[in-house]
DNA sequence: TAGGATTCTCAGAGGCGGCTCAGAGGTACC
DNA sequence: GGTACCTCTGAGCCGCCTCTGAGAATCCTA
C-alpha cells in the first residue's frame, strides 16, 4: 500500500504534498537516524547541523515541524526558536533537550503548543510527538483522538488508555510504547532488532531479549485467556493480527 | 526465455532501465558470488572491497541499493552510510554483518528504510530482503504486500502466511524459504544442487539430502490429498507447477 | 523380471530460540 | 529518606527445528 506500515493521513497538507519537517541538531550520527526515519515514514526531510544553518532553511524550506535540539553549538535554541517564530508564526516545534537540562524553563516555552522530549529518546517517541503536534495544529485531522485499533484491542494514544474488549488494560511506559508500534504495523512481522531499534532509546546498548521479556508482560496484559494478538514468528519476530 | 525465472517488474525503475546495486565487502569470495548472483537476477551490479572505493563507486553509479558490509578494511559502515546518504538520502542499504556483531549494534540502523543480514546468510534470503527494501521504497509499489501465487498457493512475505486454497499452512522458517524459492520459479525444474546454494546458508556442509527431506515436508504440509504443486524430475530436480 | 539407482519417509539426537522467574539496580514520588 | 514501581540482567527450562542415518519405496534399465 505505503511506503510505511499503516495508512495515516497526516502525513499530507491539504494540498496534497507531503508534509515538511526540519531536523535540527549537531550530532551526526543522530540526524542520520532522525532523518532516515522520518523520510521512511514518509514526511519531507531537511537537515541542518546548527542554529544559523536551521534558520536560513528554514526559510527557505517552509517546514511545518521543527525538530530542535536545545544544545547547538552557535545559537541558542531559544534564540532559534524565535527566530523561526519570527517569520512563520504557525510552525511546530518539537524540542530535543538533555534529560538534566532545566526542564522548566522547556516547560515555559512549550506553552504555545510546542512539545518536548528528552535525550535519549527512542525513535517510536519522537514519531508519536510529531504526529502529535502535527494533528492538534493541522485543522486537517478532524476524528475523535488518535485512536489505533486491531480487533478489540484500542488504545487512545492521547490519553494513553488501552481497552482490550472494552476492559481497561494499565500499561507501563515501555509496555504502551511497544505495543504502540506493534499496533501501527499491524498483520507485519516484525524482528526483535527493529522492535529495538525503534522503541527503546537509541542509546540502549542491551540485548534483543528484553523484547522478549516485554512481549511476555504484554501478553499476560492483554492476552492472558483469550484469543491471542500478539504472534511469534519463530527465527523471525512478532506479529500482531486477529 | 529470459534471465530470471519470473517476471518481476521490481526489476526495472519507472524508466525503464535496471535497478542498481552496489555490492560493499572485503571478502573478494562472496563479493564474487554476490555480484553473480544478482547479475543473474537481472540487476545492474557494482562492486567494491572498502569504504572508500563504495563511497566514489556509488558517486558515479548512483545504486538503488547499497549491499553493505559492516566490517570493512578502512572506513566503518556507518561513516560509509553516512556519506553515501548525504548524496542519495533515498538510497536503500542493506547491511551485511557478523552474527555476533549484532550485540554492539548501533541504534537506529535498520530504523530507516534499511535492513540488515546476519551472516552466514543464504543467498535467497539476501535477495529476498533486497527485493523487500526497494519494493517498499519505490514509488511503483503497486499492491498490498508482497504476494507470490501458484496455482490456489499464495505466499504473502511480509506476513509470512502461506495458504493453499485458502487455508493457513504453518511452515518453519527453512521450510518456508525453500518454498519461497520454488515460488519464485514456478514451472522450472531446479536441482538439488541449485536449491541448496540458494537456501541454505553457504557454509553449510551437508549433503543435498536435507533438500529431499524438506520437501517431504513441505509436501506433507501443502500438498496432502490434493492435486500435487510440487513434483518430482528424476535424477534432474523438482518442479513447482499447477 | 531382477538389480541398481534414486527418492522418500521415519525416528531420534542435538542444538538453539524463546519464555518465564527471580532479583538487583535505578528512578520517581511521597 | 523511604517506598513503590519500573527496567533490565541472568539463568534455567521447555519445546521446536534442523539435520543425520537407515531402511522402505519407487523408478529405470538390462
Amino acid at each position: 500500500m505505503r511506503t510505511t506500515a499503516d495508512d495515516p493521513p497526516d502525513l499530507l497538507r491539504p494540498d496534497g504534498t507531503p508534509v515538511r519537517v526540519l531536523v535540527v541538531d549537531d550530532e551526526p550520527d543522530l540526524l542520520e537516524v532522525l532523518g532516515a526515519v522520518l523520510r521512511y515514514e514518509g514526511w519531507e526531510v531537511r537537515t541542518a547541523a546548527d542554529g544559523a544553518e536551521a534558520v536560513s532553511a528554514a526559510r527557505e524550506f517552509r517546514p511545518d515541524a521543527v525538530l530542535l535540539d536545545m544544545m547547538l553549538p552557535d545559537i541558542g535554541g531559544i534564540e532559534v526558536l524565535r527566530r523561526l517564530r519570527a517569520e512563520s508564526p504557525q510552525v511546530c516545534v518539537l524540542f530535543l533537550t538533555a534529560r538534566d537540562a532545566v526542564e522548566d524553563r522547556v516547560a515555559g516555552i512549550t506553552a504555545g503548543g510546542d512539545d518536548y522530549v528528552t535525550k535519549p529518546f527512542s525513535l517510536e517517541e519522537v514519531l508519536a510527538r510529531l504526529r502529535g503536534l502535527l494533528r492538534r495544529a493541522g485543522a486537517a485531522r478532524t476524528v475523535e483522538g488518535n485512536r489505533l485499533v486491531v480487533g478489540d484491542l484500542v488504545m487512545d494514544e492521547d490519553a494513553r488508555e488501552v481497552t482490550r474488549d472494552g476492559d481497561l488494560v494499565e500499561l507501563t511506559p515501555t509496555e504502551f510504547e511497544l505495543l504502540r508500534f506493534l499496533m501501527r504495523n499491524p498483520r507485519r512481522v516484525l524482528s526483535k532488532a527493529r522492535i529495538l531499534d525503534r522503541v527503546w532509546s537509541y542509546d540502549f546498548g542491551g540485548q534483543a531479549h528484553v523484547v522478549e521479556l516485554y512481549i511476555s508482560y504484554l501478553r499476560k496484559k492483554i492476552d492472558a485467556g483469550r484469543t491471542p494478538l500478539i504472534h511469534t514468528v519463530r527465527g523471525v519476530g512478532y506479529v500482531l493480527k486477529p
